[in-house]
DNA sequence: ACAAAAGTGTTTTTTATACACCCATGC
DNA sequence: GCATGGGTGTATAAAAAACACTTTTGT
């Protein structure tokens, strides 16, 4: 309390360069960017939301959807924000992914260096294609845009979906996130395919894949069958969070 | 360009209701904190630096190692600037951690919330007690605290130190962390002794872990013979950067 | 009837786990 | 010589990997 300085004060005092550690510090606005996957079992193709940019800098450039954090808003708070905005779901999977805050990252930040600088945490989220219903205003562009069709990005984007990308490996590998993309119900040879697609065909075949699965006793058997085409109807499955409890925060390969 | 307003203009429609919305969004200093962790092989003994805040808030309590970010400073570079101001060191290992954002989370910010926030953008670090020679310039306090014995900690400090702890645990698991904190030369015990004391007893025994490591290939026998007291001496192992090459972004299990 | 997709079973290889035992040193 | 910690070996259980084969559908 004691050394608080009031405003004035320190604005006299910036301008002297025996001070200039006092203005040293960099102001920033916050963004909160959502790295958002989903996957069509149909095609059998990762995808993920972009939304087409309705402002300055990059205009009409594609990015991940974003936002600016608010008086009083928490990051998550402003994560679930936009999202809300673009996209309505019934199930959700949403977890910080990593802060990117270079300063020259953002064109609004002064040249010199000496402006406003941007921050952007970004998120990463899953949610179910069947159940997602995209928000189209009319004006504002919003697709899904499979993970290898994606175009040059606005900022850094490229760069955090990236990261993103990554990360959705590595989670697919030792947690059940596979669920959280997947509809409610799916069929064993659905995750294996979501699998194959995400991770590349390393890991082992189908018929080993299947009898782990239902070893580790998670997945209930709806009773349902479904026909695709030739071949033999397929038992459709569904996630038992209850019989996955045990497992939670115990290491746990998919693969 | 085009939609770029001056200053002046927004300024004077900030306090017209009509115009909430420009004013919605909040205004950041960006602080760096460093979870840095150690282990004093010879007590067994997990550490983390910590050091006694000089000003206000918080003054005269514990906390992580931090600085707010600079004028054209990445935050990498603020989280390297803190260590090398409290630390000399040879090895270092460092990773972002976790982003921490909430409102509310320092004193510094009004009460009403419409001043500016702070932010924390945490980092992971990793050193080796014997190398890292701590940098006491007499009147700031900074010490090693063993992980259990950590006091209570200014701002939300100890809730990043918990999500630092756990990130290690983690990391131990299936990356070769450890041999980011031990000494470059060590014995296999000193490795069994590092994870025992970070993950707990719940792994292989010691003959178990003993042979799989050694059968992985990347430990290099230096030939040195090291005694401690009684008992047969124990062999100095380094860890092999290329032989360790193959095993990189490979999913591997050190436990 | 036959291709296509789902599902089952069997064999082999590898890895994990438990634990008994030998080795080199200090006291 | 014996306690102490370091280091080796072996036997068993479990899991991973490879792959052959059966079942049920659409055409």
């Amino acid at each position: 309390m004691e050394t608080k300085q009031s405003p004035y004060t320190s604005k006299v005092k910036l301008s002297h360069p025996k001070f200039k550690e006092l203005s040293l510090l960099a102001d920033f606005k916050v963004g909160v960017d959502n790295v958002i996957f989903s996957v069509d079992t149909a095609q059998n193709r990762l995808l993920a939301l972009l939304v087409m940019r309705q402002e300055e800098p990059h205009l009409g450039q594609w990015s991940l959807p974003g936002t600016l954090v608010r008086h009083g808003e928490s990051l998550e708070d402003a994560a679930y924000r936009i999202l809300a905005e673009k996209i309505r779901v019934n199930n959700l999977y949403l977890e910080q992914l990593y802060t990117f805050g270079g300063p020259g990252r953002d064109p609004r930040e002064d040249p010199d260096s000496y402006g406003v600088r941007y921050l952007s945490v970004s998120y990463f989220a899953l949610v179910r294609y069947e159940e997602a219903e995209l928000i189209a205003d009319g004006v504002s562009g919003i697709a899904w845009y499979p993970i290898n069709q994606v175009p040059q990005l606005a900022f850094d984007h490229n760069q955090i979906l990236g990261y993103g990308h990554q990360r959705l490996r590595n989670k697919l590998e030792y947690s059940p996130v596979a669920f959280d993309v997947l509809p409610d119900v799916f069929t064993l040879s659905d995750l294996y395919q979501l699998y194959t697609t995400v991770l590349g065909e390393n890991f082992s075949d189908y018929s080993n894949f299947r009898t782990r699965l239902l070893k580790l006793g998670f997945l209930s058997d709806t009773g349902v069958k479904v026909s695709r085409g030739a071949g033999r109807p397929a038992t459709l499955y569904q996630f038992n969070e209850e019989a996955f409890a045990p497992f939670k925060n115990r290491p746990l390969v998919f693969i």
